[in-house]
DNA sequence: GCGAACATGAATACATTA
DNA sequence: TAATGTATTCATGTTCGC
């Protein structure tokens, strides 16, 4: 039950907008922590006083106003409090509207109609300029010049006239650039919307903060060319747990999500996080600005694999599928443990690649442990632990090292046991399919936030599926895939893919390509309307000219493999615009 | 022709030391 | 702070045997 609004006050509104960034109220701020002020300011805000009240007695009658509405918001998050009600006021609050214009919309259009409430505060906030945004944002800061061009100008201008505020106008030309027509421009601006609206009860609340800062920054246009010179350095976290990992509190953070990279549909993106320089900052700029999430998952199994995800999913209430893997080669692989060296400090492996030790090196370590009955010479000790990380070698007898054998390969990737075995794949293509999968734990994790999304199940485009380490997360998830449409070149991985559709039993479509290529523009919305559209477009482009191994041919993002990143954008984008047409029309 | 086995460094990040 | 050392890395191309 939404009460009128009393605070609707500049003041206060600056005062909930502070709080909304988790910044410290600054000294001439109205703040009063007095518990009472609160709740009924709370009230006023629509929440209802029986959600005010348990949400006061998990933080404490201390607690500030914003770490109330985070809890809260958690609550709707959990579908387990919180009408939607109470959600709608609190988006528009969110994006810097006033309560009394809200929930003034809300009672002309119907609290179901979110386009038609937002054009109606959008109209409202163009005829009386009254946005909280439009005052907080310093748009002097951009550093391309401290005047407005004529250009920019005049395509702000034309916005306007085309019912759009000054502030998504202002927003539009700085995200997209001065080159862009106003047709796209406008089409920017209705994602934008479109994306609040399916993002209201999906993104976390710190997702759904306004970015008063949004243009302290260089807005490159997305479509320029990424050269080393112009790319922002991006360094990779120590320790690399991304936006969070289970069990571990202190890792687990909020992000800024761009408004334009928000759904629909979900994407999420995956390659190698140790790339050559600039590589991850061209992926980064070429999908909508998002911040990669680096995770190494040896916080989820007993192997390393260090890779960045870049996608826009919320990241509240992950949960880790289970059982959750062991954490040690030891625990994992139980029978390593008899044959362990005291001298092998290992407790984790290194990444699994896409082939494994020779004979001859194995061969060599037994030979050169066995010339000394005792324990061998430092030096010894220092060559074989050398080799044993390099080739990831596990101790199988005494001083028999040897490489993980497939089987071993897919329970650390979180994979079900003979998943990538029979169909008359071979040794070699099996570790290689293996070598180039996601960890399963690992991306199940973020994918897990779907689960309350999709109940009745989701539509996946699964791009460079591989052995499909995306739809066995979902499948783990039991997150019904109603559609899965899977582009993978390997006939040996498409089969394994096929097998385990059937092997599990999955009642949805599996409709299969070989080459992204093979997937037009004008096949993709084919295959959008015949199922539907895509709720999800997941996957992880060739990292072949990325990857440290390889000594031939590491070009990076313009290698004949990894250049295929630039069809997952374009396929990505063709799906975000035809999605944004489906929902129009 | 296919699969298995094998040899082939360098780029990068991070830690240590002077 | 710069130099040096250490650790890590979803690989490719060639040869050989079946």
């Amino acid at each position: 039950m939404v009460q009128d609004s009393s605070w609707n006050s500049d003041d206060d509104l600056d005062f909930e907008i502070d709080n909304f960034q988790s910044s410290p109220p600054s000294s001439s701020s109205h703040v009063d922590t007095s518990s009472d002020h609160m709740f009924a300011k709370l009230v006023d805000m629509g929440y209802s006083v029986d959600v005010i009240a348990r949400a006061i007695e998990e933080n404490g009658p201390n607690a500030e106003t914003c770490a109330i509405i985070d809890t809260i918001s958690t609550y709707s998050m959990n579908c387990e409090a919180s009408s939607s009600k109470t959600n709608t006021v609190a988006h528009f609050i969110a994006m810097g509207f006033h309560e009394e214009k809200i929930i003034k919309a809300i009672h002309e259009h119907g609290e179901e109609n979110m386009e038609q409430i937002a054009n109606a505060l959008l109209l409202s906030s163009e005829v009386s300029g009254d946005m909280a945004e439009e005052e907080d944002i310093d748009w002097s800061e951009s550093d391309d010049d401290d005047e407005k061009d004529p250009e920019s100008f005049d395509s702000c201008t034309q916005l306007r006239h085309m019912g759009f505020s000054a502030l998504e106008a202002s927003l539009a030309v700085q995200r997209c650039g001065d080159d862009v027509s106003i047709a796209d421009l406008a089409d920017f601006i209705c994602a934008a919307q479109i994306a609040r609206e399916f993002d209201e009860f999906h993104t976390d609340p710190e997702e759904q903060k306004p970015r008063q800062n949004i243009n302290k920054r260089r807005i490159v246009p997305r479509r320029d060319p990424i050269t080393s010179a112009n790319a922002q350095p991006l360094s990779l976290p120590n320790p690399m747990v991304g936006f969070g990992i289970p069990n571990e509190s202190v890792f687990i953070t909020h992000r800024s999500l761009p408004a334009i990279a928000r759904g629909p549909p979900y994407f999420y993106y995956e390659n190698i996080a140790n790339a050559p320089v600039g590589v991850w900052e061209t992926i980064s700029r070429h999908l909508y600005d998002v911040t990669p999430e680096f995770v190494d998952s040896k916080f989820f199994c007993a192997a390393a694999r260090k890779r960045g995800y870049v996608h826009n999913l919320p990241i509240s209430n992950r949960f880790q599928i289970q059982p959750a893997p062991k954490l040690t080669i030891q625990e994992a692989l139980p029978a390593t443990r008899r044959w362990w060296p005291k001298w092998d400090p290992r407790t984790q492996l290194n990444c699994i690649l896409t082939v494994h030790a020779s004979a001859q090196l194995t061969k060599w370590i037994r030979s050169a442990l066995e010339a000394h009955p005792g324990e061998p010479p430092e030096a010894t000790k220092r060559k074989v632990i050398e080799q044993c990380r390099r080739w990831n070698l596990v101790w199988v007898g005494k001083n028999k090292a040897a490489p993980l054998d497939a089987d071993e390969i897919e329970s650390l990737l979180g994979f079900p046991r003979n998943h990538t075995r029979g169909g008359g794949i071979s040794m070699t293509q099996r570790l290689k399919s293996l070598g180039n999968s996601f960890q399963v734990d690992t991306v199940a994790y973020h994918l897990s936030v779907l689960k309350p999304l999709f109940p009745d199940g989701i539509n996946v485009l699964s791009l460079f599926t591989g052995i499909g380490g995306g739809e066995v997360a979902l499948h783990r998830l039991q997150i019904p895939m109603r559609t899965v449409v899977s582009v993978e070149i390997s006939e040996v991985n498409r089969n394994i893919l096929r097998d385990f559709w059937e092997q599990t039993n999955q009642r949805g479509r599996l409709i299969e390509f070989e080459d992204v290529q093979e997937l037009t523009n004008e096949k993709i919305v084919e295959l959008m309307k015949r199922v539907g559209g895509f709720d999800l477009v997941i996957g992880g482009s060739p990292c072949n000219n990325l990857a440290g191994g390889n000594r031939v041919s590491r070009s990076g993002l313009e290698g004949e493999q990894s250049s295929l990143f630039f069809e997952y954008c374009r396929i990505l984008e063709v799906v975000r615009e035809t999605t944004m047409e489906m929902r129009r029309s």
